[in-house]
DNA sequence: CTACATGCAAACCGTTTGCACCCTA
DNA sequence: TAGGGTGCAAACGGTTTGCATGTAG
């Protein structure tokens, strides 16, 4: 995956690029510009130019955003990124990653019908982890 | 699905409950504000106790919240309400109901081990619609 | 040179929280 | 009648927007 050509290479874009391109897993905004801001020389990225990098990407078809039960924060990686699936729990929100992906591991690029582009999907799978279902039965029982 | 019995049946609480019950969609909770207003004998539910309310129920695993790319509101509904994935399109937010379930038809109620115990998922295909596509290519390659 | 990107601040808006009063169990 | 629920208002926090200035192409 490459910086889009057609995107103006400008000091904040370039910035944001790099940190998805470094970071393994997907990121907030606001790690973005806080490592941004971490590399100090220079000045860091505001984070509003973040969100509006992020847009660009997106629009591109270069990143991906994912929101999660999980927090409010949206999460932004590279549209390449190896893409993971999650158990999420609903109460103390702990993630598991799940084996494997129902779509298969063609990653993205399918077809859902011969007119919409498939640039990714989100799976997430949510319920109650062993402790917490513990907790909630000696809680509610009362 | 019944409403739990270990919840006080309060009359706000039964009010967003019967809401969701004659919703064949899932709700965002300011649309459960508002309808419970719209029947406007007696004197509807403050937002903020339909939040409230729906947090009591997803606590319970009687409701399911799903966010959404499409939008920054949260949509509710009661977890037996058969379950739909959309296609939807990053562009002009539009939404293409999913043939089937990558999970098969067995619903919820699989574990993803033995320790997590699932109420339910989220499958959400997203890209560009062919309209779109169109649009992006003319107002890009000027 | 000029259209687009950025820094910065302020608005936005969905959701959460605090508190006094109300009402279910 | 006690403890949880509600109305209401105010705070919260992630994201968006407006505007003057900077800068890539």
């Amino acid at each position: 995956m490459s910086f889009p050509d057609f995107l103006r290479k400008t000091k904040s874009r370039l910035k944001v690029w790099e940190i998805l391109s470094d970071s393994k897993t997907p990121l907030t905004a606001r790690q973005i510009a806080q490592k941004a801001a971490d590399g100090e020389k220079e000045k860091g990225v505001w984070l509003s130019s973040v969100y509006r990098a992020l847009e660009a990407f997106e629009k591109a078809q270069v990143v991906n955003r994912t929101l999660l039960k999980d927090s409010p924060e949206a999460l932004y990686s590279l549209s390449e990124t190896g893409h993971h699936h999650y158990a999420i729990c609903m109460n103390c929100k702990s993630r598991t990653e799940l084996e494997g992906c129902p779509f298969g591991e063609h990653d993205h690029l399918h077809t859902v019908d011969e007119d919409f582009m498939v640039v990714g999907h989100v799976v997430e799978v949510f319920g109650y982890c062993k402790d917490c279902r513990k907790k909630m039965q000696k809680n509610e029982k009362k």
